[in-house]
DNA sequence: GCGTAAGCGAGACGGTACGTCACGTCTTAAC
DNA sequence: GTTAAGACGTGACGTACCGTCTCGCTTACGC
């Protein structure tokens, strides 16, 4: 989308739904105004949450913002590009300046506690109104532009699915699951359902159900007796 | 949607995504144009396929189908809800005319080769070009728009969910899987993860995928020795 | 522009500037708003008249008409085509609906006195601040655009212009001017020092400047003693 | 425009479009780049003759020229402004630099010929492609900017109405045209009506054409017997 | 002979208008 | 008597330029 300076320092995450990555100043050729960029993405923000992404149109964000529609079309390529970018930085508000970081998740040596919890957090964070509309929205856009999908996948999805990857091979080298565990199977069958009922709204997102299906998840991959 | 007589009669389904209903031409009330309907999904589905959901539009359908915008502004409420339709027809085309159908699965006593025959054919239904567009499109309306979903809901998954739980009440009393499985769960941790790796492309739908997930499930819901 | 039927009735022109024609509803195919029509024209006329044809758009004209953008682009290939047609309506408002007319200049028989007349009656026309800014901007685009001109040559400027040639002939039977006179040479002479003014703004169109020019082209075409 | 210091010479004229001036580099004031001014000037001629005045941009010409956008707005008011300067800059490239030329007419003594020359040579410059476009274009910024109308008529037009008149004065004291010939309606009756014809197309402008119109205008000023 | 202020190229910016597309409603001619 | 055809008002699209505004840079004075 535009140059990033990945400069990383480490971040303590507590759900699973994403984190990333600001844009970094390269302080070479572009003389762009960050003063608009972050009005660009807040009005994005701000209009799906009350319109709907259906109706969310690049006039009405150039238009709250404050700023010509050619300055949203000189830096994103598309409405999707936006608003994938607008997720990124909601995620990372109040962060260092244009930093990259390196994400963990916790690890107190209980990995079914520490799932649990995680998959609580992840469904609370995913029953917050002010993610809800953006990322169904952006969810969309991904399913059907592969382009907008690929640079989600390198910059939103590969450092989380990182920090999970690396939670599990703590619990496997603690003996908690399987030693020949696939993290990756894993991983799918524990996130997908969660997503999946919320992308289809297919069914509420309680503790009960997460704790139910970490538990199941984790009685698939058992440590060798 | 519209008036729908259910003439049921029985199917047998061989995968997962779907299945359904065409609208029962109700003999008494709307002088409908079989002829119109039937060009106008054909021409949804084509266009789809052919362009891309993003640049589907009422218009070109209408021409593609030879119609006036009226005819499908008369029958349909919306873009997503012709493309349900399309979809609908197209997964029960050469069936008996608009007739509805129970739907079962194939049951042959082992449940672990009926469900790694069931996902790998669902896995090759979801890499068919043909379904590929039309079906992504769906997906992402019935996403944003909870309405559909609801029809979606009730006409379509409704019904292949109650055939995928009498499969496993059948494996159930056979004592091939726990005797306290909870079914949704288990139909969760199952189809889910194949599901989402195929609409956020996030990797290969193989055999050897589905194979192993539908062996990991169950041993999530290991039958009491 | 658009299908005229010429149903032709005379009429009586006391100016030079031009005269013309409104397209006519063929009855055949295009099912257009008359409404819409004059609205467009009125509001071109007004606009120019107000800002100048510099600051003359489109969507102005939309606006203020009450009409979309669309319906002005399907029926004029542009601007300078708009602004030849809300001329023309306002050279003939109140003329009977839809019939051209042909054209006749006054003849007392004396020819000085006509001439002197129409020429101070044109130079009134051409003071006319309603006339003004909506001709001059006519005039811009058809010195740039050849379409424009063959129109404009073919609809206001052939009818004005055989009027005047007829009115020479009469001139030239009654032995007022030379036998072997040049009428295009003639009108060149008379008209243009008049439009040549208004157009540059290079001096005033006084009475006195007329007369003292007709008299002056009488003298160049002396009839034989 | 600009500052101008005029520096006289005599220049003889051979035709009656235009003539004049260029800025000269007050050597006090602003240290001005007249590579870029020279570039720009080009740059905006070319672009009238390939595009048309109506494309011409004053992005393209900056472009073109390998110039900022604010070096032309620095110097010139308006677009219209280049193209003035840009006209006059052709008119007299060669000619010694930077100096303002008195300008006369060629004067035989016999002025039906010179005129019927004069004409010819005139109508001659008026096909020439490379002064059609942007000499059509400064016509209609003229016609519809009284500003730029009145540096035209101040640097342009007086000085070559000026010899217009001379020679005619000329004529008058030889006893050639009437001892009370007004000479702007003499100079208006012949110059008017080839302009007129190039500018709205409406005839050729033949050798026949103005010779026949050179006769008839000194028919119109004849001198006493 | 060395800052220093100007002119300069480049081009981002907030805007306006462009000409096009599709929407959903409506009217009409013709089958 | 329904339907295709398509005009209509509406509104968003993505593009082109506008005229203003920084940016670094170079360039030529004036101290």
């Amino acid at each position: 989308m535009h140059p990033r300076r990945p400069f990383v320092k480490t971040r303590r995450l507590d759900s699973f739904i994403l984190c990333s990555v600001t844009p970094n100043k390269t302080p070479g050729t572009p003389r762009r105004n960050d003063r608009s960029r972050r009005a660009i993405l807040d009005a994005a923000r701000e209009l799906v949450a009350e319109k709907g992404y259906a109706k969310l149109t690049i006039e009405a964000i150039a238009a709250r913002a404050g700023v010509g529609k050619q300055t949203i079309y000189r830096w994103w390529p598309s409405k999707g590009a936006v608003l994938l970018d607008s997720v990124l930085a909601l995620s990372q508000n109040g962060e260092g300046e244009g930093a990259e970081q390196a994400i963990t998740l916790p690890d107190t040596g209980d990995v079914e506690a520490d799932l649990k919890a995680l998959m609580r957090a992840t469904a609370a964070e995913f029953s917050d109104p002010s993610f809800e509309a953006p990322i169904r929205a952006l969810n969309s856009e991904i399913a059907n532009d592969p382009d907008l999908a690929a640079v989600y996948a390198e910059q939103v999805a590969a450092p989380v699915e990182e920090a999970k990857r690396e939670r599990l091979r703590s619990a496997r080298r603690a003996g908690q699951i399987a030693a020949d565990t696939d993290l990756d199977l894993f991983l799918d069958m524990l996130y997908s359902p969660l997503y999946q009922r919320w992308l289809l709204r297919s069914g509420e997102l309680t503790p009960q159900y997460t704790d139910r299906l970490v538990e199941a998840v984790l009685r698939a991959f058992p440590p060798a007796k």
